[in-house]
Formats: C-alpha cells, structure tokens, sequence
DNA sequence: CAACTATAGACAGTTTCACTATCGATAGTT
DNA sequence: AACTATCGATAGTGAAACTGTCTATAGTTG
C-alpha cells in the first residue's frame, strides 16, 4: 500500500500523515528504497485510532503519543496503561497547584464509604479534590456531595469497563481495548448522561410542551 | 472595586480581564468616568466561573459565552440550559457527518430498556450512536454492550444532578448548579473513574506487588 | 499642585497547536 | 522519455487565547 492509497483507505490527507509520522504517532511504512515505503493494514487501523483519540477524544497530538506509546508498550501493566489513558484526557492538571485538605479528607470519606483501595498516586484523589474546591469558590457546596452518588456509577462504569477487558486474548488487544474505552467511554457517557438528564428533568418537570428546543432564541452576545 | 483589585481579588492578571471583558465573558463594570470604573463581587464569582470552565471543563472561550449566557439568561427553560452546557463540553460533534443505522438502533434500544423518553434532536443520540460506530471502526465492537452498564451509571448521575438542582431556591440559582454540574461533573465523574478502574483492577488481578507506579518507565519518543 | 501611578479602550504582537504547502531529488509507470 | 508519485526537509498558515503597548485621562500622594 502506498501512501496515497493510505490516504484514501484512512480518510487522511498525504500531508497530515506525513505529520503524524514525523510526529512519531505514525510508525514509517517499510522502506523500499530512498524515497518509497510500504504501508499496510496496521497503518489504517493506527489512523482510524489515532483520529479517535483527537476527534472523539479531544487530545491533543502530545497526549496521543502517549497514549499510543502506551499501546505499542505491551509488557506495561494493565494499570499504568489506564493510568496513561485517564491522564492523557483533559491533559494533566497534575503540575497546578493542589487541592484543600477538606476536598481531599471528603474524597477519602468517599473511598472509605465504598472500600475503595488505591495508592495514594492516584491522580483521580488529587483530581476529584481539586473540582471539589471549584464547587465551594463558586458558592455551591451542595454540588460537593453528588460526589457520593457520582462514585456509585463510577463503580458500576469500571467494572464494566475491566470485565470486557479481561476478556480479551492477549495483552496487546487487552491494551487497545482500555485505551479506547477509556478515551471513548468518556465521550459515550457524556452523551448518555445528557439524554438521562433530558429524561429525568422531564420526567420530574412534565412540562406543558415548550421543553428541549433548539436553542435558537438566546441572542449572539459576541463582540460587535 | 478596581480593576487591579479585581485582579487580586480573582487571580487573574488586568490584560486577562480586559480580553474576557472585550469578549464579552464578563460584564463591564459601573463606569464613573471616561476611564473608570468600578467592579464588585459579581464581577469576582463571574472570573471565578469563567476560570473553572476554561480550566477544568476544558471549554473555549466561545463555548465559555454560550454556557454564561445562558446562565444570565433567567427565564430560560432548564432543558435548554443543560443542553447548551452539554453542547459546550467536547465541541459541537454536531456537524460532522452522522452516524450509521445500526448504532443509532443499538442507542435507541438502550432507550427502551431503560424506558427513557427524550425528544429526538436531544444531542446526546447522535453523539452516542457517533462513538459505537468508532468502536466498529477501531475492530472492538464488543464495546459497544458498554453501553448498557453505561446507561444505568448515567441514569444515577443525572436523578443526583437533577435532585440537587431542584432543590434551589430560585431559577438564577438553577441554571448556575446546571451549569457547573454539568461541566464540573464530568471531570468529578473521571476523576472517580479513574479510581474505580485503580481499585477493580487490583480487585480482580491482586498483583504480587508493582501496580501502579509512575510511568516513568516508558521511553519519550518526541521527535528527535 | 506637581509628580506619579492606575485605568479604559484600541490595537498590535506572541505563543502554541495542528496542520498545509512547497521543494528538490529520486522512483515507478506508461 | 515523459509524467506522476513519493520521501524528507523546511517553511508557512490560521485559529485560539492570551499579552503587550500606547494614548489620553483620572486618581493619589508628598
């Protein structure tokens, strides 16, 4: 397969893909001489991830290589594949500043309430802390204890999440498949929270009829 | 208030505040002059909102104005102030080309199961079906039966959400638990995710002992 | 009240990111 | 032989989110 044919297979124009290789997201097809290489069906199945990962997923370029770096890495254990994976999605707010000892004493409450075991490194815990502050600065605390119905669906969603993984084959295909439910999962759950809250809303609001329009009427406050 | 005051007052430096102000993401302050004017405390709470949506929600500055206006926006209906938060969090996937019978089917039958009832253009439909089809096209199309345990996870998110806003005392109030729900919520909702999928994991595989450590392992393969 | 700092508003500049475009040398194709 | 495709290198583009500079004025201080 040649590079142009790749294209057409993937959807991806010859010049982004030269970028993703340059950018190492892409492995170099197998050259067959100076300036002539060879791509297969594992290019086309790397694209298609790769455009998971920035469309669905929101990455950014620098966040895929490690996803992808992760993938490709198959004696990395299970966790720290999904510890790449998790970090990787709205890119690391590790480095800031870190959160109050009530969020971080109300997220242990929480591990505590589920006898939830995990290392101490964990980013969730400096994570989940850190969103719970940003409840309190802008003056709704009561949001801080959805946190315990939140942990309840994130139980349900990860044990989902690992029986599907645990039945992969092999450790490579166990790798893709955290990868992309991690990064998809988000993306899916997102959507499917925004039809239960539909849902409920109205099932607690039956409102007349003018409920869930297009939201056409707010007027453009852009700049001039 | 001054400006620099507010500048202080909020942790965001004068040109910021000026570019928000231009952007029309923060309302001007009570002018006293040609060149004077005076904020107060909403202009503080409005950085403050503006910042965690920038920052934890990831949103563009565009899609921060949406969510304001529609916070500002008193006598909109609740249904309309959660979609145009949900629309705002990973950027209008709405244009893009749509997704196949099969997975709008397999969404539709998750409706049925849970006996959800939502209008038709509710976003969440498309974006869901949307992302089942990366799953097919990634070659895991076992992932998409996540979506069932999904749904029951984001059933019990959206009855907390809605629970929690309904006990607001005035409409304002409302629509600013929707939005910082929503948009805050997701990142609560990784966060605890994350630990989840720490805690199962280790639940279902008790490694001997090096579980989750610092990827630190893994070669930086940036270019050269 | 003079010196100095702060402010509003206008506008230009900067940085980062994710591509795109161009080029020269060579390879394959008709 | 003529023509198109490809490789690798390098440069350019456009959007986004700030950041810096400037001018005319306003407030503040010694």
């Amino acid at each position: 397969m040649r590079i142009s044919e790749l294209s057409t297979a993937s959807g991806v124009t010859i010049p982004t893909i030269k970028f993703y290789l340059r950018e190492n997201l892409l492995p170099s097809g197998e050259a067959t001489s100076a300036n002539q290489a060879r791509y297969d069906e594992s290019h086309v199945k790397r694209l298609t991830l790769i455009r998971a990962l920035l469309e669905i997923g929101g990455l950014s370029v620098a966040a895929a290589r490690d996803v992808i770096d992760a993938v490709d890495n198959a004696d990395l254990p299970l966790n720290q594949v999904f510890g790449i994976a998790q970090r990787a999605i709205s890119g690391s707010n590790l480095s800031t500043n870190s959160a109050s000892a009530e969020s971080r004493a109300r997220v242990a409450s929480v591990l505590t309430e589920r006898k939830w075991h995990v290392t101490d490194d964990n980013p969730g815990l400096a994570g989940a802390a850190k969103v719970l502050d940003r409840f309190s600065a802008l003056g709704h605390p009561e949001l801080i204890d959805l946190i315990d119905d939140y942990a309840l669906a994130a139980d349900i969603v990860a044990r989902a999440d690992l029986r599907v993984v645990g039945k992969q084959p092999n450790v490579a295909a166990m790798a893709e498949t955290v990868v992309a439910g991690t990064v998809l999962g988000d993306a899916v759950f997102a959507a499917l929270r925004r039809i239960a809250q539909e849902h409920v809303s109205s099932e607690m609001h039956p409102a007349p009829h003018p409920l869930s329009q297009a939201p056409a009427s707010i007027p453009d406050r852009r700049k001039s």
